[in-house]
DNA sequence: ACTAGAAAGTAGTCAATGACTACTTCCGGA
DNA sequence: TCCGGAAGTAGTCATTGACTACTTTCTAGT
């Protein structure tokens, strides 16, 4: 809070508004600070005070698209929840999965930049909102742990089986290996196959 | 004689190894036409006569990885019918499975060229290579039918569905969301659970 | 209220790069 | 043999990211 107006307003705001744009329309490669900033009506170093570098932008955009696919997700869920109490858990999931292949399908440069090859560890801020949609996803798949569906014990497992699929039809769907409607059946075997599979193992 | 002859020779082959090293050991950012053409001894100019701009040379790459990348899978899925004739099913995914993962963690940056996100439709040659990979899995998961594992009729969403998640669990470990021994583990689960799932709802 | 200083922004520079063009060298096939 | 095209050279241009020195603006401490 207490963002004061100082000289632009709002540069930082402005900049990650004006990139995601980019990245949606043209693509990472198509980022430049220099247009951002040419766009935003400041000098060519401006982003500089906000970003030292290309990486920050990157980063932090990053960092904000694991938070909105995190909220996305999570809007999904409660849907499901208002809507039919009686959905079942594997409605709840297929919500989940389907809003998280629909952000990739939305975003795809943006999540090619989140889940894209890091030699050192991630930022602390990236890593942090990364956690908080792995954590949604953990919370998700609690609720099969009441329904039966597979015992505690496995949910830690499942959880990360569940998000590298989701991630991996996604990755299919935006580098054009197949359709989004084809993505979106694959959701739903995945789902059913998850339950099925963690059904039968557990017996 | 005694200078270096005006024709390389095999230029575009060593740009292209060239390329992959760079690619291994510093990422697709470092990568640059000049910067190749300066270590392969030619003037900077030269590439172009083989990749008519970067994005040429990043294709040529993306369709060697799925080359070498099929081949590696039915290298390791060759072991293990050579080996134990009596592996079993599981064992074979296992053995491929964990050759793709592996394979992700030798060559990160590659694997995110590879499965980028295209804002067209990917080049022919590269589609092409792409699916040779998609239908070496699909050969491997053929053997599950007479093997009695899931029906005929499951094995196209099947492998669309195994694809995806190993895919999904490479990126996972590539962008540092889990350890590689973590995905390792996790290829277990997803052959374990793939399997278990499909008997179950086959019955 | 005043002022020191940090934060935000300006302007200029530099090396590197991708993408072009015009030209040269060399190879192989009719 | 010769001729056309593939392969390579050399020069240019605009753009970019990264840096530096400097100025303007806001704010915190007294």
């Amino acid at each position: 809070m207490s963002h004061r107006p100082f000289h632009h307003g709002n540069l930082r705001a402005v900049l990650l508004e004006q990139a995601e744009a980019v990245l949606r329309e043209r693509g990472t490669d198509a980022l430049s600070l220099r247009e951002l900033a040419r766009e935003a009506g400041v000098s060519h170093g401006a982003p500089r005070s906000h970003f030292p570098d290309r990486g920050a932008l990157l980063d932090a955009l990053a960092e904000r698209g694991f938070l909105r696919l995190d909220e996305e997700i999570r809007r999904a869920a409660a849907r499901v929840r208002d809507g039919r109490a009686e959905g079942g858990h594997a409605e709840l999931l297929r919500a989940a999965a389907s809003a998280y292949v629909g952000f990739a399908v939305r975003e795809p440069a943006l999540l090619d930049l989140m889940f894209a090859t890091k030699a050192d560890e991630p930022p602390e801020a990236v890593r942090d909102a990364a956690g908080r949609l792995f954590a949604t996803m953990g919370g998700l798949m609690d609720a099969g742990v009441a329904a039966g569906a597979y015992p505690a014990s496995d949910v830690a497992r499942l959880t990360l089986l569940l998000s590298a699929t989701v991630q991996g039809i996604s990755a299919l769907v935006t580098s054009r290996r197949i359709t989004a409607a084809r993505g979106e059946a694959l959701v739903d075997d995945a789902v059913t196959l998850l339950l099925s599979g963690a059904a039968a193992a557990g017996r």
